[in-house]
DNA sequence: GTTCTAGAAC
DNA sequence: GTTCTAGAAC
């Protein structure tokens, strides 16, 4: 942020000749008085990882410097950068505009000169004075906020955030190879990072500039990975809070498989911070870890770490070894080293979610359920007694579900998360590309998976089956005929085998159908699959053709159901009948065609034409759509 | 899938 | 000046 003091741009602007608006002395003087009124310096809350202020020539300079001085594994640390207090000397004429600036911000340049230089080459110290060298400001850390104007509400509280610190696992004493084991930590880190909602995840190491946490900051910024949900931060991981001045609800424990104290490491450590608390917990909990799996305990509200740092969970994670001094070592299998060391963060990450699920829920709930928790500690607590009651199967060991199907063998490199598409997060278009399903893209199959989660979504749930109405209506009547089977994402993937299913499907579409058009015997409907669907999961759409639905608002919302990329479920069933498989009309071209009425064919500019147009139309619909049962309307309707 | 918004189109 | 779309973000 180029933040040059007023008294400067004032004078410069008087002084200067010659100007495109015809603006010279006192009034140009006003304008930029008048522009600097308006003037909002940037925040971190707008989304920013790092904010440098300059405000004069060696600032910017210093900044250049900063910035080119960065090899491609540097990156500097996140955080409000030289901003200048309010109590600056400026101008009288603009006190007002400084009455609207935010007050003083936390000023760290001192400490923002130290880390350039670090960052720079210089970083000679490797010891343990680390507490200064953290990050002087989270990229989230709370700011003093303007004292009225825009709705506070909307600012959250960013270091009060869940957070889960977890060190790298099994990369110290268990001697794994680095660079294997940071590419696994940040394609963990990606796959969850949309999970975590405002939540995030923190790696944490006792040396800034640690060969693992150079290596994983440098793959997380390569993948463009949020850094305010991911970033890595040095520091202790028993007083992140008290001298970090991190929050961390939940940290993680590099444990040993007998889930015991000692050793050395992260795990002495957090046992001997915790106290004796956290070894009866764990106890209660489980009496050993498998590698690759992790086991959430609830820290007892006596324990210090809860009390002094705020934690109050710590989720024990037992990672691959390969260091032959130690039990279990894996010889140098990295293949399976590779696959456990996936598993551990995975479970490691699913404890974490199942946490923050909980604690959604509680925040939710009638507060009276959890009165009794209610005046100790940190109030982002999940309360223990409620865990043990709900967690029931998220207490005991968390293992990775995700290797299933890749067996012991091969895999030799595992340098993308997921490959192939049988039940993981890829859907095959037609050219045999894949394309990844977003996390928005799952509510479906969730709901496939768990009807009875759904119950207020659902109309009706079968035996493979299950009905519900669109969330997004493109007409006065929408549902959606799922499919349960797993596996079976798309169209694509349906074969010779599913042929019973699509018939199965296609008459439950009716039978709605038939309830519909006894409210209403006007409406017409129509069966039929998108040939490249958003959602994930098999769903049959039984949809009214009035299409008169203020969700309808777009001119793929149109071409889905009105071109050929829309399959009819009668031509589905026939072809896999005949050959198999169905055909799939997904090209990109079919969603922007221009915008004609499915009954008149008549072309139309844009949305709302057509959705006027198509409120008044009574032509018959095509030859097309009257053959073969396409449409299906009441009986008695001509 | 939706929401948001810049900028094109009107 | 307003309406509408298209692409990014989520």
């Amino acid at each position: 942020m180029l933040d040059l003091p007023t008294q400067l741009c004032i004078s410069r602007s008087v002084k200067r000749t010659g100007h495109e608006g015809n603006l010279q002395g006192g009034k140009a003087a006003a304008v930029v008085n008048r522009m600097l009124q308006k003037k909002e310096l940037p925040k971190l809350s707008e989304g920013f990882s790092r904010i440098t202020f300059c405000h004069n020539d060696a600032e910017v300079q210093a900044a250049l410097g900063a910035y080119s001085g960065l090899g491609p594994s540097d990156s500097l640390p996140p955080g409000c950068f030289g901003q200048k207090s309010q109590d600056a000397k400026v101008q009288v004429g603009i006190m007002k505009f400084l009455k609207k600036a935010e007050g003083p911000s936390p000023v760290v340049s001192k400490v923002n000169r130290h880390q350039s230089d670090a960052l720079i080459g210089n970083s000679e110290k490797k010891d343990s004075s680390l507490e200064r060298e953290q990050m002087p400001i989270l990229p989230n850390a709370p700011q003093k906020e303007e004292s009225k104007g825009k709705e506070n509400a909307v600012q959250a509280i960013d270091n009060d955030v869940p957070t889960l610190a977890f060190p790298s696992i099994s990369t110290a004493d268990f001697q794994f190879n680095l660079e294997k084991a940071s590419d696994i930590i940040v394609e963990t880190v990606e796959e969850f990072v949309p999970k975590l909602g405002n939540a995030r995840l923190v790696l944490v190491d006792l040396t800034r500039e640690s060969k693992i946490v150079s290596l994983v900051r440098a793959k997380a910024a390569k993948k463009s990975i949020d850094s305010s949900k991911f970033f890595t931060f040095a520091g202790n991981i028993i007083e992140l809070s008290t001298k970090g001045g991190l929050n961390c609800n939940v940290i993680a424990n590099a444990a040993n498989w007998r889930l015991k104290p000692g050793g050395g490491g992260v795990n002495a450590a957090i046992f001997k911070a915790a106290g004796g608390d956290l070894e009866k917990a764990t106890n209660e909990q489980a009496k050993s870890l498998l590698p690759g799996s992790a086991v959430v305990v609830p820290l007892p509200s006596t324990s210090p770490l809860y009390n002094r740092e705020g934690i109050t969970h710590v989720i024990h994670v037992l990672g691959p070894n390969m260091n032959p001094q130690r039990p279990n070592c894996l010889n140098k299998d990295y293949n399976k080293g590779c696959m456990v060391l996936r598993q551990a963060y995975t479970s490691l990450f699913e404890g974490f979610l199942s946490l923050l699920k909980l604690q959604e829920k509680s925040v939710t709930k009638t507060h009276e359920e959890f009165l009794h928790h209610s005046g100790h500690g940190p109030d982002k607590n999940v309360g223990n007694g409620d865990l043990k009651n709900k967690r029931d199967d998220a207490n005991v060991s968390i293992s990775s579900k995700k290797s299933r199907g890749s067996g012991d063998e091969v895999e030799t490199h595992i340098t993308r998360p997921r490959t192939g598409n049988s039940d993981s997060g890829t859907q095959t278009t037609n050219r045999g590309m894949t394309k990844a399903w977003g996390s928005w893209a799952q509510a479906l199959y969730h709901i496939a998976m768990n009807p009875e989660r759904h119950k207020d979504d659902v109309l009706e749930i079968l035996e493979d089956v299950v009905v519900l109405n669109d969330a997004y209506p493109k007409a006065q009547k929408h549902i959606l005929i799922l499919a349960q089977a797993r596996g079976l994402d798309c169209l694509a993937d349906v074969h010779q085998v599913h042929l019973e299913l699509l018939r199965r499907m296609h008459a439950i579409g009716l039978k709605w159908v038939e309830k519909f058009l006894h409210e209403d015997s006007q409406l017409v409907f129509r069966l039929g699959y998108h040939s490249a669907p958003s959602m994930r999961q098999l769903h049959l759409h039984v949809i009214s053709q009035d299409f008169n639905s203020v969700h309808l608002k777009n001119k793929k919302h149109w071409n889905s159901f009105n071109t050929a990329f829309f399959r009819d479920s009668v031509d589905v069933i026939e072809e896999v009948n005949k050959n198999g498989k169905a055909m799939i009309k997904d090209d990109e071209s079919l969603l922007s065609m221009e915008l004609r009425c499915h009954r008149c064919r008549s072309a139309h500019p844009n949305i709302p034409r057509l959705k006027s147009h198509i409120q008044n139309c009574q032509v018959p619909f095509p030859a097309f759509l009257l053959q073969s049962d396409r449409l299906v309307r009441a009986p008695d309707s001509n």
